[in-house]
DNA sequence: TAAAAGTATTATTATATCTTAATATTACAA
DNA sequence: TTGTAATATTAAGATATAATAATACTTTTA
C-alpha cells in the first residue's frame, strides 16, 4: 500500500517544483507580521500607505518597501487616484488564507 | 464612512499584533519549497524523513534540518518506530492552507 | 512654475535564513 | 558490545531579508 503512494508522490514532486516555489514565493510575501497586517487591513477596506502607516506606526519608507514586497508577489495592486494611490488585494487564494488564519 | 473603519481596523492592530506574529512565524514555515513539498507529501500520506529525503533527492541534514524548523512551528509532530521516525501534520490551519493553494 | 503632499527608490547596516559537511545520537541486530 | 541504519545537531560560509535615513519622483494646488 505503502509504493504506490510514495512513487505518486515522487512524481509529484519533480512535475509540480516549480509550483511549490510560486506558491512559497507567495507565502513568503505575507509571512510578516506587518505584511500581514497591511493585507489584513486592506482586505477589510482598502486605504493608501499613508493610513497603513499611521495605523502600524512605522516610517513611510518601511511601509512602502513592504508595499513594493506585495506587489512584487502580485498580492496586490495599486490605482492612483490624485497624490494618494489606493491599493486592494487582487489574489484570492491569499484573500482565502488570510481569512483562514484569522477569523478564529 | 471611512472615519470609523479605520478607527476601528486601529485598534485591531494594536489589539491583534502578537496574532500576527504568531500566524507569520507559521506561514514563515511553511513558505519554502522544500517545507511546502514536505509538509504536502505528509498531508497526503505520512512517511520518514528518508523517505522524503529520497523524493526531494537533497542531503540528510538539509531535510532534518527543514523537518526541524516544521516541528518547532508546531506544524509537524513525529512519533519514533524503531529506527524511523514518522512525522504527521498536526497543525489543521496549515493542513487547509496547503490543500487550498496546491489544489488548483 | 514653485511648493507641498503622497509615494517610491537607493544605500547601508543589522539580522536571519539556507545549505551542507562533519559529527553525534538513538535503536536495533548480529 | 560492536556495527549499522535512521535521524539530529553543530558549525560555517553564502545568501536573503529587514529597517530606515536620505533622496527622488509624481501629482496637485497656489
Amino acid at each position: 500500500m505503502e509504493g504506490s503512494s510514495l512513487e505518486n508522490h515522487k512524481i509529484d514532486v519533480e512535475k509540480n517544483f516549480k509550483k511549490y516555489e510560486k506558491i512559497a514565493d507567495k507565502l513568503k510575501a505575507i509571512a510578516h507580521p506587518y505584511r500581514l497586517c497591511i493585507v489584513k487591513g486592506l482586505i477589510d477596506g482598502e486605504c493608501n500607505v499613508t493610513t497603513i502607516q499611521e495605523c502600524l506606526n512605522l516610517p513611510q519608507s518601511t511601509v512602502s518597501q513592504h508595499i513594493s514586497k506585495l506587489k512584487s508577489a502580485g498580492i496586490i495592486e495599486g490605482r492612483r487616484s490624485g497624490l494618494e494611490i489606493c491599493y486592494r488585494v487582487v489574489d484570492n487564494d491569499i484573500i482565502d488564507v488570510v481569512k483562514l488564519l484569522l477569523n478564529d
